[in-house]
DNA sequence: CGGCCCTGCGCAAACGATGGCACAAAATGA
DNA sequence: TCATTTTGTGCCATCGTTTGCGCAGGGCCG
């Protein structure tokens, strides 16, 4: 019944030696000799005797542990991504504390609280959208607890992996032009978010760049309820000449508006293209995927993440010194075809 | 520079008085004198301390930390399983350590054991589908890390939270038939698996309880890959008299079956009634969702598997004695219908 | 005024493992 | 044969925190 857990110190009391032997003998030390190392290495796999990480860590003052906090694990972009996260770490011996903030900045906080206690080595975090203020983040600093942004990164200088969607959405609006697209609405997310800020921009310079000029009218923005979308929606399909393309802030708006043009009998993917970013797996199931979307490699960027998070713990631990400037992976985006659309004109 | 993290051993040195005087003073613990507890709580504040979970949890020999495995986290059947744990998990002050199976039982084992290496207070595991052989979790005993199975669980005494899909299944046929639709087809995963075994043995007690013969040649399995499916459905709809009713796995297999139906030109809930398992809110994105999902509650299931293994760890450290009954949590699943079928007959 | 209890605090052990240093015994070299 | 090196092992401090116990000084009671 006592059923105590085989420590160093049993395994010596046992053999008669002390506990640095063990130690040195379980960990092959070249001054322990071959009698002493056998013994002690068949008692401890006898008893099944496992290092307490928590005591190595303890003293070490590394925990191995990295701490990932996304928005929503229930978006399959982030459930790719973390996947990435995940198989990176278990490369490397590295195991994952895994928190959401539910875009809710407070909760963000309360995570990363959570986390900081734990003594987490580092952390993975794609930004809550709401997220403005940094010092909950900044006070890992203190803990010397580095920070890598994925995806949602801040604008600020920091360690980060993620893809330039300004890029894509200049694509992609050269894309549809060339097919014979001109009116091109876009469903954005808040104007406040980076994300929108990118979005809108790449939509204004590809249309530019086309020498075509940018109607304010075809942008509309949902909050990402499906009620915010469908009266985006309303607006863009209640115009005199409403757009025959349409590109969504993600493919979780894409499919409220194609559930909102069925509904008011427009032929989908005919009457308007519709377009999108992320490319997720689901829509592949929909009855109307988007007709190209803006591949963003969730799981890679997560592994990238991750390889970087481990090559800064690496370099920390090797040179106190200086380290003073940052990772930065910009991914490019692709544009992915589901399928040829008509071209028109 | 020397971004000395504060100690409470440092607090002791700069007020002169002795470590253990802190840490009684930061516990207000009430022998220690007013002065003396508002100096160092003073002086805490300011150097902005914190304590090192680590180095309690160490002495303490417990992490706050529980691991949760699941096969894939891309499910959203799990994604929000892991939300429900998650959220229970923080009002409690614990923290998730994550981990996927991936289905594949070394991969399960390889992450239990790095949670163990990590000294997780508990475990919380949703199966991979093809284990079958339990030492990498008896193996937790040793460790006093209790485990609590969910959805995927396993068939001997345990703590666990489960649907009984059995009954699910039963309710589900008499659903059908009761409204006429009396050759209903089964697509199964593999019949080894429990999950495959619950679903036929509800399929057959609900065809036979309204006394009609069950006809093996409706049930197919299937790898749960889209060509698994396929082959499935090829062989339904081949048949002589093919089915007028299918019910599937889950909704992931109940997507690719509705794709071969289409492909096939079979009018999707009109030829055939489509139902399923799961109910995930993707499916209601997609052309054809089923008529009917038997709700599995995956939030309430994480939650309750979370708050049962509290439970477990309180009464762990109230008692040291024997707590050798099992708690065991049955859900009756519900059906959930997203439209009303033609009544034939 | 002596014994007793309370108040306020410090000492030191403990948790499990590591690693620098010391030291004895054996082996080597001159 | 003695000095020196090598080899094998033990001692002890250390990481940050908690906690049982001890002890001094002051107040109270009889």
């Amino acid at each position: 019944m006592d059923n105590k857990l085989p420590t160093i110190k049993e395994i010596a009391r046992r053999l008669n030696v002390s506990v640095s032997t063990v130690s040195r003998a379980l960990s092959d030390h070249p001054r322990i000799g071959l009698r002493t190392k056998t013994r002690v290495q068949q008692l401890a796999a006898e008893l099944g005797y496992e290092p307490n990480a928590q005591a190595i860590f303890f003293k070490q003052k590394r925990t191995f542990v990295i701490g990932v906090i996304l928005p929503f694990i229930r978006e399959e972009f982030f459930s790719q991504a973390i996947s990435g996260i995940e198989t990176a770490a278990m490369e490397h011996e590295y195991t994952i504390l895994f928190g959401q903030s539910y875009d809710d900045p407070e909760r963000e906080k309360k995570v990363v609280e959570a986390m900081k206690k734990q003594r987490i080595d580092g952390l993975i975090i794609s930004l809550s959208k709401h997220t403005q203020n940094y010092s909950h983040l900044l006070a890992l600093d203190k803990y010397n607890i580095p920070i890598v942004y994925f995806d949602r990164v801040p604008p600020k200088e920091a360690h980060k992996v993620y893809c330039n969607l300004y890029k894509g959405t200049v694509e992609m609006a050269g894309w549809l032009i060339s097919r014979g697209y001109k009116r091109i609405g876009l469903i954005n997310g808040p104007a406040k978010l980076e994300a929108s800020k990118e979005r809108l921009n790449g939509y204004i310079e590809g249309i530019s760049k086309k020498k075509l000029k940018v109607d304010m009218q075809l942008v509309e923005e949902s909050d990402f309820s499906k009620e915010g979308t469908f009266a985006a929606m309303k607006k863009l399909l209640s115009m005199k000449n409403p757009p025959n393309a349409l590109i969504s802030f993600n493919d979780y708006i894409h499919m409220d508006a194609v559930q909102y043009a069925q509904m008011h009998n427009i032929q989908v993917n005919k009457d308007i293209v519709f377009v999108s970013y992320a490319n997720l797996p689901i829509t592949g199931y929909t009855a109307h995927p988007p007709l190209i979307s803006i591949e963003q490699y969730p799981y890679g960027q997560g592994e990238k993440a991750m390889e970087m998070m481990i090559r800064i713990l690496n370099e920390k631990s090797e040179s106190e010194a200086a380290d003073s400037n940052y990772y930065v992976e910009e991914l490019a985006p692709t544009l992915v075809a589901y399928q040829q659309p008509p071209i028109i004109m």
